[in-house]
DNA sequence: ATAATTTAGTTAAACGTTTAACCAACGATT
DNA sequence: AATCGTTGGTTAAACGTTTAACTAAATTAT
């Protein structure tokens, strides 16, 4: 039974070397009241000590925490077995991004599934996280809950309206529905669908759409409801959207608004002997890593995931340290990657 | 200039009801020594002033932090920045099985990427975690460091010697190579190649080598250094050694020890014209959706990611809460999943 | 009726830091 | 010689909990 041994402490450093706690924390925090004898015996204790602070209790202390929390939004299918994070290369690379950056400037980061219901500001107070990040368009809900605290928020791919406290990170999504209907205008076609979720929510898939609306429009081509297709954002929702586009054989090419949804396109099309550009030219958005795996490659629309990331903590620091921050509406660019998916229409 | 509005705390409940923090202390723990006139009471103001309990303060009184940490090993080239993430869907799973778990038990979870150099014992006695996940082999720098800490450490995928203080928790790599190579000789293949990072260093891929190995032999099959393609585990690894395998028109099948190594094998052969299944049999090795997204399919081994999470963290909570916890060395089940990337030689 | 036990609470120390307020000694300024 | 800053420290309170030790009142046992 014997007695667990405690850490090494501050105090253990002032007894090492008969100093008193408030001079070690000073050599600690780098506070220049001490002489640069009694600094070079206090590092050497606690190198020989192996003493590192307890930052626990320098949370408690300072009422900081160098902590960032990193809220992802589950929603309900998610719940059980968050799929989320294995489906969806995005959020991946996002979290590589956060954790990066984050890392560089000192922070730590949590990172917490969140589900539909619940708030992240509990979990920010309870753990004194000096920001969060949060992702999507939940922020409706939090965002008046987060303005009371003193703690900072920055918001990725966040379209709510009336988000004037926070900042906010996401790239042109119009913009990108704009190019990537463009090039497949650009290379002849007219008939051109668009594979979605539900276009009607607020948010990306919108955004997205409404580049697809402005791009046929501008070219003089009215919106018609058959060429629009919905379904969930995902490979098998990509599938299923497939099959019925295999039924509309005056459909010659699709924008689609997720990665993941074109290839569930080009499976449906492949099982069914069809070629893709020649039979069904497709652009996809996101430009995973997977695009390129593919055969044919997938022409998509690339935006700066990782930079998200970056630029998310970026800001989120300096709204931490910063008392005359100011609140950001940062837009990352889009481009069109070109590859083999896509070709004039046959005839 | 207006002074920070000041949390509520258990000493405002204490105020707000006229009894003291030890018994509002006991009702949040529910600990039974309070009567259940005062308990609504309690619990009243608390609702009322919308109190939650610091969790920092309560890490340093209790020396428990019900925060575990996730360290995924960097290597040189994940330094600046980490592409792990958005190159290995591995990883995303494995992180996503983690947190799901965590969050159940009540444990939040910290993630950080870890350089060779650094060391995690650090991080986790700095912020007082209960006990930490570890990915990977480099666990022989790490191992003896984390015996003296009271923290727990689950270790994922090593296979170090001498791992005994801690419980480990992966799958039968060599079995997976085993069938893998097993699956290519049933279809009546015999100059099977395959497609690995170093396969002398300790550690997953050496075990899918040995499986390798195994299988060839016992089908009476002496091991060929010319059918041993080494270069690093990615898709343009996976790529350079497409090319190398055009030039040997004898290797009919390979066996590749990553997905993302097939991956760009079977680019290199489609860009040379050449057929997959028809031209080379390959399988792969994680069954990451990808797998399926391609044309043709991927055949590849199963390893069950997200569980490796999931149990990972079960284990690591019951080293925590459980006094007598055994440690505990647990491997999960690998399974053929045959898709189109395989076929019987052509003649 | 007295002693022992249980119940429902309180007080105060402890967790490991930071930091404001204080102080002694010393050299420089008037 | 008295005053003033500066340098290099110390003391003690504070951060928000938990918990061991204590206590008063009420109940039960003898």
């Amino acid at each position: 039974m014997k007695k667990r041994k405690k850490r090494t402490t501050i105090r253990d450093i002032a007894e090492a070397t008969g100093l008193s706690i408030a001079t070690i924390s000073n050599v600690i925090n780098g506070i220049n009241k001490v002489s640069e004898e009694n600094r070079q015996l206090v590092l050497k204790a606690i190198k020989e000590l192996d003493y590192q602070p307890n930052l626990v209790a320098r949370t408690l202390s300072k009422n900081r925490s160098d902590m960032i929390g990193l809220f992802l939004p589950l929603t309900e299918v998610d719940v059980d077995t968050s799929i989320m994070l294995s489906d969806n290369p995005f959020y991946a690379e996002l979290i590589g991004g956060v954790e990066h950056k984050a890392s560089e400037l000192g922070y730590d980061v949590l990172i917490k599934g969140v589900r539909p219901e619940e708030s992240c500001r509990d979990w920010v107070r309870k753990r004194n996280l000096d920001g969060a990040i949060f992702i999507g368009n939940y922020t409706n809900v939090i965002s008046k809950e987060m303005r009371e605290l003193k703690s900072q928020l920055v918001l990725i791919d966040a379209y709510d309206e009336g988000i004037t406290h926070h900042s906010t990170i996401g790239i042109d999504d119009r913009q990108g529905g704009y190019i990537a209907t463009k090039h497949l205008l650009d290379l002849g076609h007219r008939n051109i669908a668009i594979a979605a979720s539900n276009i009607l929510a607020d948010g990306v898939i919108r955004r997205r759409f409404e580049g697809y609306k402005d791009a046929m429009e501008s070219a003089g081509i009215q919106l018609q409801n058959s060429l629009i297709f919905q379904d969930s954002l995902s490979f098998n929702g990509g599938y299923r959207i497939g099959k019925k586009l295999l039924q509309h054989s005056n459909i010659t090419a699709v924008f689609a608004v997720a990665d993941v949804v074109a290839f569930g396109i080009i499976k449906a099309f492949l099982e069914a002997k069809k070629q893709i550009p020649k039979d069904l030219s497709i652009v996809g958005f996101d430009n995973t890593k997977t695009c390129e795996y593919l055969n044919p490659a997938l022409t998509s629309i690339a935006q700066p995931i990782y930079e998200k990331g970056v630029k998310a903590v970026e800001i989120l620091v300096d709204a931490i340290n910063n008392s005359n921050h100011e609140i950001k509406k940062i837009t990352l660019p889009v481009k069109l990657v070109e590859r083999a998916s896509t070709c004039p229409p046959s005839e």
